[in-house]
DNA sequence: GAGAAATACTCAGTGCCCTGACTAAATGGG
DNA sequence: CCCATTTAGTCAGGGCACTGAGTATTTCTC
């Protein structure tokens, strides 16, 4: 059998998708946070408060991974976490003023690499762009929990 | 300053996007060889006796992400390893026939896969979305190497 | 032909990402 | 009220991805 051709490969040009972006990220926008880090205060600026289950789904990690990006935020000592006094299992996070402070310089950044990074694609191609990979994504994400959204959504 | 809206980032997008397809390949196609294993198995396929520096540059993988691939792969008895005689510093690689059994069996089923992943878009659809991701990867990758292609391309 | 530069690979360290097994806390039904 | 179930979080383990440092081999240059 002959080779396949990966780049008719969906799931091979994420890959070197996301290699991309991870470099420009690297050298445009900082060395010490990383994108996931950033989608976490990012939430955080809009939600304070939020659990670690409910941020992990807001920007697409899982439990376990979701703990790890937070140990490293509240290192830096960018995000404070408190149990829930009204719910034991729970983890309250809330971003401190350097956490904030981070990610207004991180935003300004961010904006700038996406211009370098999407700058091979028009307008129009952009926001095409946008919409085919997020209704591939959000589909795939639901075939994940079957029957989920047609039934009473929990 | 308010939270900015990832579903406008590039990056954001990628990392789902990446995170949906391994899931659906861990489902559809192997718990065992991951999407990147099978990429490499893929190139050594077309072109026997790469050395792991070109297969690395094949499928998009750095030296030490691909030493790591081809040690797992080499460990299941999938490929062989071998010293270049002609020039000591090269480690030259070939598929096992148990390798050629098991890429021809991931391609049958990494195509049904494709199918499912790409079920939400129609035919053309497909072709633009192709188009778009591999003109923002090619162009960003080329941000590495600045004036590569301009010269004498080694 | 000897030293300098380039090349292929390895290794250690960090971070993302998932699964499966586990603990602790809350909830719900009998 | 108590026990079973559900839920939030932790932990161990495997794999991908990068950087920077180090080794061995080849090649280039004088």
């Amino acid at each position: 059998m002959a080779a396949a051709d990966l780049t008719t490969h969906p799931g091979h040009l994420a890959r070197r998708l996301q290699q991309a972006h991870y470099l420009l990220w690297n050298t445009m926008v900082s060395e010490e946070i990383t994108s996931p880090q950033y989608a976490v205060l990012n939430t955080l600026v809009d939600e304070p408060g939020l659990d670690q289950r409910t941020v992990g789904e807001r920007v697409g990690l899982d439990r376990s991974t979701v703990a790890e990006v937070i140990s490293r935020l509240s290192r830096r000592g960018l995000l404070d976490k408190v149990r829930d006094p009204e719910d034991g299992r729970r983890s309250l996070l809330r971003l401190t003023d350097e956490g904030e402070r981070t990610h207004r310089k991180l935003t300004v950044r961010t904006a700038r690499m996406n211009q370098v990074f999407l700058a091979p694609l028009s307008a129009e191609e952009r926001t095409v762009f946008f919409d085919l990979i997020r209704r591939v994504a959000d589909a795939a994400e639901g075939l994940r929990n079957p029957g989920e959204s047609l039934v009473a959504p929990r």
